[in-house]
DNA sequence: GAGTAAAGTGAGTAATTGCTCGTTTTCTAC
DNA sequence: GTAGAAAACGAGCAATTACTCACTTTACTC
């Protein structure tokens, strides 16, 4: 499988390379795609030798990676520390909070994201933002299991699965696909809606 | 912009090669993704040479465009049969109908769908099934205006956004994405009950 | 069967591009 | 100040690959 991440950087002169290198990867994933992303040219864009670049990271492939990763964790922190405000909130205001924050996450990171869901040999949501689904999940669980605790684990789990794929498709299209006609922020209130509703109600409907 | 397609085959002969062609082309993309699939391999493969695909496909991109298209059509002509057929249903059995239509279609085309899904720089799922959202939509917006015909312009195709985006969601989570405990089957019952539910409430929920 | 258009061939080319490696520069520690 | 490690450099190689074109074969038409 080969080593995927080089040794990490030492010095913080390094540490600022592989920061302009990924805002590098960024800005031309956006322009160009990831057909158009070159090595050559993200060292040039990061004001970098391509040997420096290849110093960091081990291939092109891993470069992209470390640039998705990078940003699930970003949108994560924030979203974790949404969630944890969410606390005292009654259950629909705890939803349309979570729910207006992965929105705005998602509009924060629109372009590196939305390159990596169009072009990127990644494919769909669940694998470009894995840990921030995963978080979700965990979320919801947490609601499934409050107001709905005689359902069993089958049940249970399907029904998350599917308040995850409403989320994540709802939130998504706000951001990358609202056609003429469609109101995004109203989108988003409706899906916090229909959220509250379906993960409170009790037994399988 | 230049010609995307080149003059279409007038003899069964060739009728047949472009076939051979798409149908080599769709098995390389399953097998190596976008990015392994060369013109000359997938010439090979279909038992013919480079300048014959040539003559048929202006470049890469137009073959893997044409593969959509076909693909996009196929899953169309038979949910449109399936939408047909629900005509005499009452509301639940034919959202119901129409869902399972669907899932049924993308598991017979799961192979090429997930490529183009994952690997294509073509994206979501608007971007490979665009004709069938559309259909789709069609059919969402007679119910939507059916069952609640009170609703504005906006905030009816809101919620016919939103449903599309849960439609298609739940149906690509039951077809390529099921982890163990969640139930595919159920999925789909579920996302129907919720769809023939939200289709017909009345007024903004 | 002659003439013409359609279809098919495949060796070759031109360009791209991921990545290496020998060298040079910068930093750190003693 | 100096040794050695860390970081940066960038010309160029090796390999891939989309696509062309001069030519042959097959199919229609009269």
């Amino acid at each position: 499988m080969a080593q995927r991440t080089r040794n990490a950087p030492v010095q913080s002169r390094s540490k600022e390379t592989v920061e302009r290198i990924l805002d590098a990867t960024a800005r031309i994933l956006e322009q160009r795609g990831y057909g158009g992303l070159t090595t050559n040219h993200v060292a040039a864009e990061a004001g970098v030798s391509v040997g420096s670049l290849y110093r960091w990271f081990a291939d092109k492939q891993s470069l992209v990676e470390a640039l998705r990763q990078r940003t699930n964790d970003r949108i994560l922190a924030e979203l974790s520390a949404a969630m944890v405000a969410t606390a005292p909130l009654p259950s629909r205001e705890a939803v349309g909070a979570v729910v207006n924050a992965l929105v705005e996450q998602l509009r924060e990171h629109a372009a590196v994201v939305g390159a990596l869901l169009r072009e990127s040999p990644m494919g769909t949501h669940q694998n470009v933002l894995p840990d921030v689904e995963q978080r979700l999940a965990g979320y919801v669980r947490v609601f499934v299991l409050q107001h709905a605790p005689e359902l069993g684990d089958s049940e249970r789990e399907t029904r998350i699965h599917l308040a995850m794929g409403i989320t994540l498709a709802a939130c998504m299209r706000a951001v990358f696909d609202c056609p003429d006609g469609v109101d995004p922020e109203r989108l988003v209130t409706m899906t916090a809606d229909l959220l509250a509703l379906g993960l409170t109600v009790p037994g399988p409907s």
